[in-house]
DNA sequence: GTGCTGACACAGG
DNA sequence: ACCTGTGCCAGCA
């Protein structure tokens, strides 16, 4: 049993932390990636587990479809990626997103 | 049971 | 690239 998550979370949201938390640095994925490969639920359930108990798994690697980071928490992601060395696309001048043609990862998909 | 809200996704302007 | 409207699903008053 995985230790550290709270007993009253449910097998969903269990199942979408321990997919979260699987994600290796460098790579990300997206909350209609989560739920699809889930096949449950849907991108705004995912994303209620991440507001609920996100803080235990690595957040910043779980962001929008479009590339875009968590509002709020962007200064701390981008930080987070250029550590991690996940592929990043500058913005027209100001600001980052992540490219998700190379970030993008599943856990049964391995390159 | 009904209605609103939310760490979203997608299409259109 | 940005904003708006609509759709989807689960939790809560």
């Amino acid at each position: 049993m995985t230790a550290g998550r709270p007993a009253q979370v449910t097998e969903f949201a269990d199942r979408v932390l321990d997919v979260v938390d699987a994600i290796p640095p460098g790579r990300v994925m997206s909350y209609g990636d989560i739920a699809e490969y889930l096949g449950q639920g849907g991108p705004r359930q995912v994303g209620r587990v991440m507001a609920l108990w996100g803080g235990g798994v690595p957040w910043w690697r779980v962001i929008h479809a479009d590339g875009s980071f968590l509002a709020g928490h962007e200064r701390e992601a981008l930080a987070r990626y250029q550590r991690e060395g996940t592929p990043l696309r500058p913005l027209g001048g100001a600001g980052y997103r992540v490219d998700m043609r190379q970030a993008r990862w599943a856990p049964a998909a391995s390159p």
